[in-house]
DNA sequence: CATGCGTCTGGAACAATGTTCCATATGAGC
DNA sequence: GCTCATATGGAACATTGTTCCAGACGCATG
């Protein structure tokens, strides 16, 4: 792996992880979670595969650090004073607006819940969990308790928007979805049934406050 | 793909979408997600790769066949009579179990949120949902919000099981994790350092509970 | 009983991927 | 100018999902 020693770029066009994160989250924009292979990444930034490797221990590391790279820019975007629970708001919006952009990053998240970005995330929920005021021994299963379920919608939302072109595929996908639940039998499924017709013309943003509400409401009542 | 003409099993040896499941799911609890490969099914199968697309489309169908077979098992174990915060938690238990018995279906249920048995645990919450009294209007936000949690969490804890061996390799993961997280920086991640202690010696069952607990206590508050 | 044909099987062959390996280039320090 | 750790580019390898096809099986028909 890369050593310290030299600081400065030696070339003009050197090679760098930052480049290297860049290059792949462009690469993961444009098509996807399939869409960055080494050979890909290789051609765009013109070496070939074994100079990314000496930057990058392997795949996995690569994902990771792309998967930073969005978070940690969505995080810093936001303002660092609020009340508590408009925070957790913000915080959640952050994030999912984040994959909304990224679709990828929806399902790195969930895929790989013990990644450096998902940790701060649980820094950000837990910061605002306690000055929300929650007793010290629940503030652990409050704070898991919000990420489990961002993580989990992460997911459902990456899917959903795995093709590109914004608004319209989703749009199509959901009603694809609602139109198979629509036809499940009545007497085996009937709540999903019933609810095809929401899932088609729901707006994700506000399911997920929604969901962020329910939580926060459970912990107001509780503590 | 399969006609459906001939009934009855013409072989005594015959290959059925079945016995594959079947076959996938031993190879998925004995070595992970990587374990299932085609080669190493059709070993096990004694037959070729070929004859089992004859039977099944492909990797993802394979995958989502075998957690439909845990996950419907799972669901069926339960008792249908019980209040329905009761029953909630009991069906969450369920494929927390499921999950803690068979960890690759965690991974799979969070990776691939619209298969079947995703749909199947949507309509088990969604029933007793619709039994714990909350409006039509706010059920399909309740329910896909406990839906999220125990996804996202499904995924959390399948992570943390990818190695086989049980307690063991769990117990000492969290405890890895956790060690981790006590020496991150104070100034930038002040509280997942307070809660690194309770990271390493966490149920993960009980803390699975407290969060479906402080969701159906966030549902009672507001309906 | 022989023949024909759709059903089903087994394994070879293919394309793509992550990863390793190595010959070579670069440039800072002596 | 020499040297050597640093860094590069591309060939080569192992493994994977998937496709393809030659043939086996056994029911229906003559």
């Amino acid at each position: 792996m890369a050593g310290e020693t030299h600081r400065p770029e030696r070339r003009a066009d050197a090679l760098t992880k930052e480049r290297i994160v860049e290059a792949a989250v462009a690469l993961l924009d444009a098509g996807g979670a399939d869409g960055l292979t080494f050979r890909a990444l290789a051609a765009r930034l013109a070496t070939g595969s074994g100079a990314i490797y000496w930057h990058i221990a392997d795949k996995h590391a690569l994902l990771a650090a792309a998967t930073d790279h969005v978070i940690a820019r969505a995080l810093a975007d936001r303002v660092a004073s609020a009340p508590p629970r408009e925070a957790i708001r913000a915080l959640a919006l952050a994030v999912f607006d984040a994959i909304d952009a990224h679709p990828w990053v929806g399902a790195q998240l969930s895929g790989d819940p013990w990644q450096y970005a998902v940790l701060c995330i649980l820094a950000g929920i837990g910061a605002q969990v306690t000055a929300l005021g929650v007793a010290e021994r629940h503030r652990f299963n409050a704070a898991t308790a919000l990420l489990s379920f961002v993580l989990g919608l992460a997911g459902q939302y990456a899917v959903g928007s795995r093709l590109v072109g914004g608004d319209k595929d989703r749009a199509a996908f959901l009603r694809d979805v609602a139109a198979r639940w629509a036809q499940l039998d009545p007497e085996r499924h009937p709540f999903v049934r019933q609810v095809a017709a929401r899932l088609a013309e729901h707006d994700d943003r506000e399911q997920f406050l929604a969901g962020i509400d329910l939580i926060l409401a459970g912990l107001e009542r509780a503590h």
